[in-house]
DNA sequence: GCGTGTTGACTGACCAGTCAATCTATTCGG
DNA sequence: CCGAATAGATTGACTGGTCAGTCAACACGC
């Protein structure tokens, strides 16, 4: 119907500290319904899929009923909805935030790198909704927040270009592409681990953020420590 | 039911050359109805995706009545599977024969980049309809193709692989991560020439082709010409 | 006794897949 | 050569099941 409705003003990440289940037991209200509801739509968008799942599996799964689902959401697209702006969002932000420090290159991709990293090894299941139901799903979801998502690639992408202004990175190797190249390198490692193609131990993990950096900025870097003596050897087509 | 039924044993690309849509007119028999659906379904799973289109839909594009769908096809499911496998097989033995000649590891991954580029440029919305519906979609597809889509994988890491112990490559990236993420870097650009990200005219995607090879290589090579005096100045967290 | 939260049975639409009937081509006996 | 028999291609109305979304009623705090 009317478009979005974009609830959650607020970033409302945190909450899920402690570990169990059961009854509210302290004083306040019984624990945001709202939260358990979006909390185990991500489980079952994971398992499922979005379109293979019914909004009965993800009642059942947040132990509510059926309509309470309705009662928070407009929509079994408002939960996935809800769920990829929520965090992209935060991503976004961080990417603003590490792109204003005085930082080298490096340390800026190598920070958001690590971030969405660091977000896969916390919760892979909201990781791979997102990836797999929103940013690579051309048609549908990726369509309606295409907006949304291209805002990281430009964000990115005016960080590459801030390196070639500079002389760290190549000039000839367009920024948009640049930054493509390097978000690319990264949904594709996580794919990799969503489909466990790819060893995912903690340690892999926090070693793969060295590679893609050591891997993209490597191929976008003006070779070696800008001395003059091995630059452009085997380039410049 | 049954698994897999696996039609299609040839290449059988080809055809589709004249334009004009109306009847036969010549001696022969209908130009293959089979081929029409298939044709068909690809342009409506592009523009609607798979979910999102009927089968009904398929039918009229190819100008077929509904149930012949069915005489050539077990289920919609088998339609897509079979314009995926049809594809990536001949993608797997372009690998393989790229692997099998005697050539810079460079040139390898270009002939592989090349190629993918291409078939993008030659039809795109096949190309948007294998990653997004098959390659991309953890769930379902994805799932079901897991293991042809990791032979691909597995080849280039087998180059990558190579390519180290020949003294070309850094041996302290793993060459499967290599491999993810030359092929990452890949598919996000077709991601951005589908999501019309990215600028897409022939000489872009030219360019294109170099710029992989340029970033991912240039990550991956070992510092220009293996002086000694350059290495491992930064990294080693 | 009002509003917010909560319940779950119900409905209306939608669509994958079926099937009996019709059409077309090819074969073959006479 | 012709017409009957056979097999495959083609048609589209119909069915059965599924599910998103609705709604009337109930719970409960203030």
């Amino acid at each position: 119907m009317s478009a979005s409705r974009a609830r959650a003003p607020g970033a409302a990440t945190g909450s899920q500290g402690g570990g169990g289940e059961g009854p509210p037991a302290g004083g306040a209200k019984s624990p945001d319904k709202r939260r358990l509801i979006l909390d185990a739509a991500v489980r079952v968008f994971a398992r499922q899929g979005f379109h293979a799942c019914r909004v009965s599996d993800i009642a059942d799964e947040a132990g509510v009923a059926y309509g309470l689902v309705y009662h928070y959401f407009a929509s079994k697209d408002e939960v996935l909805d809800t769920l990829f702006l929520e965090r992209w969002e935060v991503m976004l932000q961080l990417i603003r935030d590490v792109d204003a420090k005085p930082l080298p290159v490096r340390e800026k991709l190598g920070a958001i790198a690590s971030f969405i990293i660091d977000s896969y090894s916390h919760d892979p299941d909201l990781m791979k909704v997102i990836i797999v139901e929103v940013t690579r799903a051309a048609n549908s979801f990726g369509d309606t927040h295409i907006g949304t998502i291209r805002e990281a690639y430009e964000l990115i992408g005016a960080i590459v270009e801030k390196a070639q202004a500079d002389g760290y990175f190549k000039p000839e190797i367009e920024a948009r592409f640049a930054a493509m190249a390097f978000y690319g390198v990264i949904e594709q490692l996580l794919t990799g681990w969503i489909f466990d193609l790819l060893p995912q131990g903690q340690e892999e993990l926090e070693r793969a953020k060295w590679v893609v950096i050591e891997t993209v900025c490597g191929g976008l870097e003006i070779d070696a420590v800008s001395d003059g003596t091995t630059a452009g050897n085997r380039l410049l087509r």
